[in-house]
RNA sequence: GUGAGCGUAGCUCAAUCGGAUAGAGCACCAGACUGUGGCUCUGGGGGUUGGGGGUUCAAUUCCCCUCGCUCACCCCA
């Protein structure tokens, strides 16, 4: 094999390509009925926007990212996720001089360096939002509320909503510093990299998964107990507002994102059946970012979704997708009257498709078998002469003859049927 | 970056203790069947056994390196 894909990245083709269009023409419909106007943003950027955006401490930053030098020797990075490009323009735009809550959507592929396995590649796909503008617990719940009401409409089910909060900046550097104190206090039985996320990233250790640090960290100081008022209230409110939506979630007081950004709410959604991958989206409240990128202070919100996962869980599902094709057969020298009718039928939305090569009737027959189609015409010389062709129906085992002129009309009846 | 498992035809898999021209099913092509499908029968094409090196009279099989895939750690969507 001479050349092939880039490890980690794949081609996506029919049928697998039909779950994934599915999801994203729900997932838009949905999007629209909430007000959400689509943005897309450059595959890449200038790598200050991903540093100062994500974190210059986190793993992504760190490890993760596709970096590379263009040839004015700028260092430009492959988008490892889109927040950061999102917030970059609504400020390079000054869509905040609009005034009102902006409501964004972008979906499109992300880059990140790791080892691929089940439900995670180097190339790939997310559909996400982002609300800036408010900071109202409404805003939290309801954004909550339109993904679960997309994952529920495309028909996934055996998930579950985590919920936490990560304080603000009155609440949680006391919070930090808390931990950090009683980290340093059971340092010897945390694992390697616990030992060195006690300085800079603690929340993190709440995460981890190794047992021994999960036991010793049974009485680690709760988040959920240091909030202070003002992020108290916010998340009563953004639960009161949950359970009035019907949204069933679960409080994890550990539940800790890998970006820098977040503030206040934070939240995932975990499946079952991903193996270890198994949160198909995330997100949270980042009410200081667009400050930090020097912007007007703007609360925001937002989630991204992991489509390569999602449509993993689609994999078991029952996808009716009819072969509504209709397979044009020539008889003879009867080509350019099978293009005559194609062209119609076309004109007419109808999708068609010329069987040219087809060397005998028969064997055009059993080829359309093989795609699974249904509907046939067959314009040979004789039905030309007559100006009809024979419409078979391979399924009933049924046939007739219909006038040229009335097949737009006919074929869609039978179709529609 | 770390660890484990696996790489044989387009796909799913065989090949005995290291032994002869690497097989089968499905798929594909052709014929039986020259204007009416799914079946059946007959025949056919298709392989650098991932790549490289080593051990051996002999390697798909054993060893080393390398590449790839898969899963897990890590991280995250």
């Amino acid at each position: 094999m001479p050349v092939k894909t880039v490890k980690g990245t794949r081609d996506i083709f029919y049928p697998d390509i039909e779950k994934w269009k599915f999801f994203e023409e729900k997932a838009r419909e949905i999007l629209k009925t909430y007000n959400f106007k689509e943005i897309i943003t450059p595959i890449f950027e200038y790598t200050e926007v991903f540093a100062r955006g994500i974190g210059e401490d986190t793993d992504i930053v760190h490890k993760e990212m596709y970096t590379f030098k263009d040839r004015k020797g700028r260092s430009i990075t492959l988008r490892p996720e889109n927040t950061a490009s999102v917030v970059r323009a609504y400020l390079e735009h000054k869509m905040y001089a609009e005034g009102g809550i902006k409501r964004l959507f972008y979906i499109g592929p992300m880059f990140r360096y790791e080892r691929p396995q089940k439900g995670r590649y180097r190339q790939f796909f997310q559909l996400g939002v982002e609300v800036f503008g408010s900071k109202n617990p409404f805003i939290d719940a309801e954004t909550i509320e339109l993904v679960i009401n997309i994952l529920e409409k495309v028909g996934l089910k055996g998930l579950s909503v985590n919920i936490n909060s990560l304080g603000c900046e009155k609440c949680r550097p006391v919070y930090r510093e808390n931990l950090q104190k009683f980290l340093k206090g059971i340092k010897e039985k945390l694992c390697e990299d616990c030992k060195r996320r006690i300085d800079t990233n603690p929340l993190r250790v709440l995460d981890c998964k190794v047992p021994s640090c999960k036991e010793a960290l049974k009485d680690a100081p709760n988040i959920q107990q240091s909030l202070c008022e003002d992020c108290k209230e916010h998340q009563a409110k953004v639960f009161h507002y949950l359970e009035t939506m019907g949204v069933k979630y679960e409080v994890e007081p550990n539940l800790v994102r890998g970006l820098d950004y977040y503030t206040r709410t934070v939240f995932e959604v975990v499946s079952d059946n991903l193996g270890s991958q198994n949160a198909i989206l995330g997100g949270g409240r980042y009410d200081n970012l667009v400050k930090e990128f020097g912007g007007p202070d703007t609360p925001a919100f937002g989630w991204a979704l992991g489509i390569d996962r999602l449509v993993l869980l689609l994999e078991d599902k029952n996808f009716d997708f009819a072969n509504k094709t209709i397979y044009i057969v020539p008889a003879g020298n009867s080509i350019d009257y099978c293009f005559q009718t194609a062209k119609i039928l076309r004109e007419n939305g109808l999708a068609s498709e010329v069987m040219a090569d087809s060397k005998s009737l028969k064997k055009a027959l059993n080829s359309v078998n093989k795609q699974r189609g249904r509907f046939v015409l067959i314009a040979g010389e004789s039905e030309r002469e007559k100006g009809i062709v024979i419409f078979k129906d391979m399924e009933n085992k049924t046939q007739r003859e219909i006038k040229l002129e009335n097949i737009a009309k006919e074929l869609k009846d039978e179709i529609d049927k």
